[in-house]
DNA sequence: ATACATAATTGTAATTATTACAAATTTATC
DNA sequence: GATAAATTTGTAATAATTACAATTATGTAT
């Protein structure tokens, strides 16, 4: 049983050619792919592929988290492996620092200013659970 | 003259009644609204108001930097005023970290596994210029 | 002020991504 | 193997965006 087949099984997911393929394309494509390219990229192994049959996989894949939606300023959707937790959030009261799953995928360029990107971190501040609890506390009194 | 019509001049862009009335809705709404959303807003006040405008008055004030569009995974680019510098960059080599101009606006939600985020910033990482300068003198000799 | 050139706005039509939906096919279950 | 459920498919509808030509407004020189 190959990788895909079982990833989606282990989401609860029949593992439908399909959408065995779709997942593959999008792990050997970490390019962002939109639905197009997608869909002319199987197209060629899945003859009687319907462009809608992509759609439909990929908002189930996406309600699954298998994969993440990104939305490109081009008019059209993008689509990538899940790569969580990314993130982390910092309480301005305490200043614990915590990490949480915002599966944010940075779309930009891969220089910026001369540098070379190799990685990215989105990071939050705030005011964290704990804090807003004492302070709903203090309040109620 | 209003804060917008100045806004537009600095930035060489002639400041007509359309551009003027968009740029002053985006500061008022800082939702993210969509151009059906800026469209409606100000139609009440130009009555006169084409949707086109909108499209290109959006398009040349993102050109000029002015704002910055983001784009929802509902099908429909957002606009926001622009906020920026809001990144950071740590070198991997020298560990030195520089401000950098990404102007990228989160999405996402407000709450997070609970904490309440009230600001963000996306930090990347990798090689910095200078570093990458040095590599590649070492390289060439 | 008037005539002219340039820039900006407008409205319509075309394009493109996405969704809705019903029919056909495949898969699972008894 | 028969039946029901799930999945895929193709077509048609919807909605956002773009292309473009015509109109209107603005600025400049005489």
């Amino acid at each position: 049983m190959d990788k895909y087949t079982e990833l989606l099984k282990n989401k609860n997911i029949s593992p439908s050619i399909q959408r065995v393929k779709v997942l593959q394309y999008l792990d050997k494509n970490r390019t962002h792919p939109t639905v197009e390219q997608i869909y002319t990229g199987i197209k060629g192994e899945l003859p009687t592929l319907s462009k809608t049959t992509v759609y439909n996989v990929l908002q189930l894949l996406e309600e699954k988290k298998v994969i993440k939606s990104i939305s490109g300023s081009d008019g059209r959707e993008h689509y990538d492996f899940c790569r969580l937790p990314h993130g982390h959030f910092k309480c301005v009261k305490c200043g614990n620092v915590y990490d949480v799953e915002e599966n944010f995928v940075y779309q930009g360029e891969q220089m910026i200013d001369g540098h070379k990107i190799t990685d990215y971190n989105l990071v939050f501040k705030g005011i964290c659970k704990n804090c807003l609890n004492k302070m709903d506390a203090k309040n109620e009194k």
